[in-house]
DNA sequence: GCAAAAGTGTTAATTCTACACCCATGG
DNA sequence: CCATGGGTGTAGAATTAACACTTTTGC
């Protein structure tokens, strides 16, 4: 029986500059060795914790795929991360998701994690471990628009993002320089809730 | 370096009686040693066609996870099959999903493969692998209901499937007992194609 | 002529889209 | 008072959902 060495490959995302980047090292996505472990999630996080060194926390990470090379087989994971976790120095190492993906080797990878996410942010409540506790609807929006790739109508993204019920006001105000004060929320829950297509009449 | 011997497994889908089915063998799926293998994609053909003896044809087939245990790693595969293209005597080995998803122990990755086919369907023509080259309406929306396990409303389901452009007629006949023929269709691309949310307007 | 499955339209409800102005604040 | 980003409503279009009767055929 042939025993291929077995990698776990990380597409980590994180959005900088209102942008969707990834984390390269080497013009490749990070890789670490898979060591006998009670399962592959808990090596992914390891790998993103030991080898490179950014704590998991309540970040989102799910596997993508696996994918076969002539002597080397990779399980490829996901990670969604808030650049606020994440430290200065690091987010050099961010890459614009859309510049990569047409230069570096595991392209392909990076184009389907990144539609793997647009489907995701769709119908889940995905895209909290890409933002702090607390934010603006506009924040929100803008995180929206930096995964899409398009720009999006401020109203009808209010009225439909508040309309599938996963957010609550924080009674809190945000300042941004000498504007309007803008209303807080958080999402109800930070952990993945996928959106009900059938409303609670309430 | 830890190396663990690596497996595929094979969610084979199947429809007769109007059921989704999954092939079992041993009340497992199909397993398959992973050779030293150009792709993935390739190494479960092959175990498919060699191992478990079905033809792979023009039938769908998609890399669905890995999962880990002790000392062995499964890449997962999905397989769309028409049971016409199934030997008769092996049709005897696929049963049920709803029936196995409680007691035989893949029954998680059957209920996720189950859950992925289900989005497929509702935005590309990945039907055409359970289906005959030519069937009727009526035959789509059963196959449609198989796999969602809900029954659709018949105006609707037609008028919906005809608005995407995936069917052409092929001006035949069907004829079942005594009733008024059926009109029969095939799809234009016996391929992946998704479906375009923007039709073009003709 | 009747059993069996095929085929067909309309209406109301809902959702989606496009679009422009006023508000609260700090400087 | 003005620059900045926050906040809001409506009308038309498109899509979805609910619903029942007529047609064609073989027997």
């Amino acid at each position: 029986m042939w025993k291929a060495e077995l990698f776990i490959k990380l597409v980590i995302f994180s959005i900088t500059d209102n942008k969707l980047k990834v984390l390269l090292k080497d013009n490749r996505l990070p890789l670490g060795e898979l060591e006998e472990s009670p399962s592959l999630d808990k090596a992914a996080k390891r790998i993103l914790e030991k080898k490179i060194d950014i704590r998991l926390g309540d970040s989102f990470l799910e596997q993508l795929y696996t994918v076969s090379y002539p002597d080397e087989i990779d399980i490829v994971y996901y990670i969604l991360k808030h650049s606020d976790s994440i430290p200065k120095e690091k987010l050099k190492s961010f890459f614009s998701w859309e510049k990569i993906a047409k230069n570096i080797k595991d392209a392909e990878i990076v184009r389907y994690a990144v539609q793997r996410l647009r489907w995701k942010i769709e119908y889940t409540n995905v895209v909290y471990s890409l933002l702090p506790q607390e934010f603006t609807l506009s924040q929100l929006q803008k995180t929206y628009e930096a995964i899409l790739g398009e720009s999006l109508d401020k109203r009808n993204f209010r009225k439909k993002i508040l309309s599938l019920k996963l957010l609550k006001s924080t009674r809190h105000k945000k300042m941004i320089g000498r504007a309007r004060p803008a209303e807080m929320f958080s999402f109800r829950k930070r952990e993945l809730t996928f959106v009900k297509i059938l409303q609670p009449t309430d």
